[in-house]
RNA sequence: GGGGUGGUAGUUAAGCCUGGUAAUAACGCUGGCCUGUCAAGCCAGAGGGCGCGGGUUCAAAUCCCGUCCACCCCGCCA
């Protein structure tokens, strides 16, 4: 091994071009490839910028080539050499440094490095819990420097962004309060305070309120936060939120803001032209023609609610829907009424994951409705239904009737599959959305009582105020969530500022006079010291990186991602903790009976 | 908490359904040859006992039970 010395790198490696023929330079990098002709040995240096080719020569440096020979992939090397046109036959175009080549007068073995366990290379096929393991190798590879860098990029375009428009970033605690509603908390103890612990923010949502009180006008933050749940592709525990709040707002304040601020990086981070204003959905009208509040709207297959249709109908399945409140929606799948038995079957089966219990198909033919259900539904009911599906010949009609929440899902999931399945989902189109007007409220069967939509310190439309305590379910929220292609990447509101109204918006919630003093006090008391009008809104930047970089997971957007348990596979976290930690922390574990 | 997929040399996979006597391949690795390759080439070689633990059987990578890990999904995620 030697050391750098007094070598200065010139450049990176990609940054040696055509201007340096003839010239002297310094590269410093890993060996990403070694090839060795007994003669000649050439390399292919490796930097964050990619690759060039550099030449040992025997007879141009004697010294250079001789330990040239010892080198392997991934060792760490500086070399001193002369930048030299390739003879014409010889250039490589997959390489942007092709055309060119650095003769090495001198080479340093700054370090070596054991067979790695993963080719360094793009387009590999291996475990994940490998790659996580070796989290540091992965992120060597070239398309995943390429996701980090562009993450850099994105918010650092961000920051400007908001510099520009006025805001401030301000940082807010990440050791705060445990409060009701919303995620699981992560919890830390208190060392010096017994029994007690703080929480881990789920969002910096208060914080940002109170800075609002606090007169600070508009304010930013590119901020980690953290929910104990279950992981999922899209969902890491710890992820990170551009969190937005501004005083004195319309929601059309918001809007123009964030629609900027996203067209100008997909302008300069894709190079695409985004339309503005983006299109606006209700809430009601998103459930209605989606089946969900997040809409993807590059594709067709839009829902028909088809409940008025049947209100006399002998179809059980259907006559039972109704008879439970229920309603009956459908959709039309041009052209696939060639799809075989097990295709539909195939969907049906993957729908009763979201609680569906069946699927009504009916294929439309030349001779007629086919389909073992059509003899059950009269004349009437299938004229009705073909035309409001605006089913042709050739088309297949998917109908199912349930609960409203069952069959808007499981349409919702049906309406994916077939695109998918159909490949009617345009690549490289980017939709985006604002779905507005959300209902306040909730009602939560499992817990018996209305749960926020979005959270606790949403405003409810003004003209709604009314019905607050008398109909909860019809209130709607000044709230809206920005929708790219099929997935919300982010959410706000306007926010409720008067202590009335939030006691009000409490009591609703259940929650009690007392427990609101103790878990938000100080919002409710700040609310009596001159709060201004605010709203806000907070961006996943996790996902929208992921959109930017076409992937499958967010965990490819983030450096160092935990698994699907929670556990980072690289440092072994969490683990077990000492007695004497635990004993500081005034905590004992209770031992889990694992027999 | 539940459903599904996977776990076999360093890696990726085949073998498993239909148990059978040195577990197969490619890439990687090691050594040798080779002065123009860039997925370098040619020759030779090393390397695993099939995630782990039980069970069935004359015999288990193959069958059964349990368990761990990773991934996808439901629940959960204001």
């Amino acid at each position: 091994m030697e050391e750098l010395g007094s070598w200065k790198r010139t450049c990176y490696c990609t940054e040696v071009g055509k201007q340096d023929l003839g010239k002297e330079v310094y590269l410093m990098g890993w060996v990403n490839s070694y090839r060795d002709h007994g003669g000649v040995i050439f390399i292919d240096l490796r930097d964050r910028t990619g690759l060039i080719q550099v030449v040992f020569n025997p007879v141009f440096a004697g010294t250079a080539h001789d330990k040239a020979n010892m080198l392997r992939n991934e060792w760490v090397i500086a070399v001193q050499g002369e930048v030299r046109a390739r003879p014409q036959d010889m250039i490589n175009t997959k390489l942007p440094t092709g055309g060119i080549e650095v003769w090495v007068k001198e080479l340093r073995i700054l370090n070596r490095s054991l067979a790695v366990p993963f080719a360094i290379e793009d387009e590999i096929k291996i475990n994940e819990e490998l790659r996580l393991t070796y989290r540091y190798l992965d992120l060597r590879r070239p398309e995943m420097q390429k996701k980090i860098i562009t993450r850099h990029r994105v918010v650092k375009l961000i920051r400007d962004y908001f510099d520009q428009h006025g805001f401030y970033e301000i940082e807010t605690p990440f050791l705060t309060k445990s409060t009701p509603e919303g995620a699981r908390d992560y919890l830390v103890p208190s060392r010096l305070n017994p029994g007690k612990f703080y929480a881990l923010p789920q969002s910096p949502q208060l914080f940002k309120q109170l800075l609002m009180v606090a007169g600070y006008d508009r304010y930013f933050q590119v901020v980690r936060c953290m929910r104990d749940e279950d992981l999922r592709a899209d969902r890491q525990p710890e992820f990170t939120q551009l969190d937005v709040e501004m005083s004195f707002p319309r929601p059309e304040d918001i809007y123009e803001l964030m629609e900027e601020m996203l067209a100008k990086v997909w302008k300069e981070i894709m190079g695409l032209e985004i339309p503005r204003p983006f299109p606006k959905m209700t809430w009601d009208e998103a459930m209605d023609k989606y089946g969900c509040d997040r809409p993807d709207t590059r594709y067709g297959l839009l829902l028909k609610n088809l409940s008025d249709i049947f209100p006399n109908t002998e179809y059980r399945f259907f006559k039972q829907a109704i008879s439970e409140g229920g309603i009956i929606k459908g959709l039309n799948a041009p052209g696939c009424a060639s799809w075989s038995r097990k295709d539909t079957d195939d969907l049906t089966y993957a729908l009763k994951a979201y609680g569906a219990k069946g699927l009504t198909v009916i294929r439309y033919q030349e001779e007629g409705l086919a389909g073992p259900v059509a003899k059950y539904l009269n004349a009437d009911e299938q004229k009705l239904m073909i035309e409001r599906l605006d089913a042709k010949v050739g088309d297949v009609m998917m109908l199912m009737g349930d609960k409203v929440s069952v069959t808007n899902e499981a349409m919702n999931q049906l309406r994916q599959m077939i695109a998918k399945k159909m490949k009617l989902v345009p690549e490289n189109k980017f939709n985006f959305l604002w779905v507005t007007d959300f209902p306040l409220v909730e009602w939560s069967e499992t817990d018996k009582r209305w749960k926020s939509t979005h959270h606790p310190f949403t405003s409810p439309r003004p003209e709604d105020l009314e019905k607050l305590e008398s109909e909860p379910g019809s209130v709607k929220a000044v709230a809206y969530d920005v929708v790219l292609n099929g997935v919300e990447i982010g959410g706000g509101s306007i926010r409720i500022h008067r202590p009335e109204i939030q006691e009000r918006v409490f009591h609703m919630l259940g929650i009690s006079d007392e427990e609101a003093k103790i878990k938000f006090g100080f919002l409710l008391d700040a609310f009596r010291f001159g709060a201004p009008p605010h709203g806000g809104i907070a961006l996943g930047i996790d996902r929208l990186m992921q959109i930017l970089a076409g992937g499958n997971s967010i965990r490819d957007c983030i450096a160092f991602p935990k698994t699907q348990a929670g556990s980072d596979l690289m440092v072994n976290a969490p683990n077990e903790v000492s007695e004497d930690q635990l004993k500081e922390l005034h905590l004992k574990i209770i031992k889990e009976d694992l027999s």
